[in-house]
DNA sequence: TTAAGTCATATCGTATGATGATTGCTCGCT
DNA sequence: AGCGAGCAATCATCATACGATATGACTTAA
């Protein structure tokens, strides 16, 4: 289901499909979705599978249905912000300066407090496993190679290592949205050896 | 879908059934669950409305689905927690300690960011809010009524006026939880008044 | 005896057609 | 003009059938 190129099944596709569209604004809130038939044909697919597909974002908070009345978006406050469906949508469909405001408060909100638990409850292996993503990144910074994945790594080995399950929660989803944005803006080199002096203080 | 006692839908009411299940444990971890046919028979409903609520539980991560292997419990690490269903039948079918202490826990880290970034961005309608939410709390204090419907009205106030969509929906997720845990646990009242001190500091 | 390859089967995935239920809207009546 | 009844659109549910796939057993050869 995260895999992006190729996706398995039927199910999967429309899922993304449609929860690409809603996040991407091409349907205005409290505006319909076409009815059933419609996004049969326009994906292809059987109403089974769109009817799945759409429960699936009534679940993650997208949209609500009822006879009569259609598929209705929902306005964002509604959205399960932390589902990582919608967040690797929304950061694949444009990243907004609120949002990415919104995910620098946040990120500057929860990490420190997560370092702080951390702290507390960290277990060797847990320890071993940031020693050894930092490990990485430095390597990468001095030799090259994939700095990304071992900051992230790293990242979430701190939110792990706090023992919290929301802030594991937290921390997937902060992976989600880092790894695609990252993806998009391929971003300079040079950055990184920034920000792991930052990360390191 | 969130109505407590009676629900609408076929699907609501499975989804329920559903859910309470695999969050009060009966299935454990990676424990495959009963297949479609039996489902069917033990909700009294038809496969169509079985899938359907099988999906919903999929995309708020509960599960996962194959052919063959039938359909498993995720670990909790896989769990949307944030989800307010999730959270709900959670706080339904028994708070155990370590989801509690998981909460403080985060309320402790959000609640102070959150006033912090408040103070920066609220705008005069939230400080209305969250001041009229005060003298309610006050009032039931010194006048009896309804304490904990000002009291969640004023943490939600808190973190909508952070304006950050992450934590306004962290707000709801709390709410929901706090609601349900107070309802189940019939507090003693007196309670009350030591809370409005601590919230004031 | 063991290991690899093949096959059967259970289970989910998808498709299709039909019927019921609910809600918004319109039209006619007062 | 207000209001109630009926209509129609759309989702909700059901039943059935067939395809796809992964697991485990069975067979066969070294």
């Amino acid at each position: 289901m995260q895999d992006s190129p190729i996706i398995k099944n039927m199910h999967g596709h429309t899922l993304e499909g449609l929860g690409l569209a809603i996040v991407s604004g091409r349907y205005s809130v409290a505006e319909a979705l076409p009815p059933e038939p419609v996004l049969c044909q326009q994906f292809g697919v059987s109403r089974t599978v769109i009817r799945e597909a759409v429960k699936s974002l009534v679940a993650k908070g997208l949209i609500t249905t009822g006879p009569k009345v259609g598929t209705r978006v929902q306005p964002q406050q509604s959205w399960n912000w932390f589902d990582p469906d919608v967040i690797t949508w929304q950061a694949q469909c444009g990243l907004t300066p609120e949002f990415l405001r919104d995910l620098v408060e946040l990120r500057g909100v929860v990490e420190p407090a997560a370092a702080k638990l951390a702290a507390l409850k960290a277990t060797p292996q847990d320890i071993a496993h940031m020693e050894l993503a930092y490990a990485g990144m430095k390597h990468a910074v001095e030799h090259g190679g994939d700095y990304v994945s071992h900051d992230l790594r790293f990242h979430q080995g701190l939110l792990l290592a706090s023992h919290n399950r929301m802030l594991v929660q937290m921390s997937k989803a902060l992976n989600a949205l880092l790894r695609t944005s990252f993806e998009i803006s391929t971003r300079k080199k040079d950055g990184a050896k920034l920000s792991l002096q930052v990360t390191r203080k």
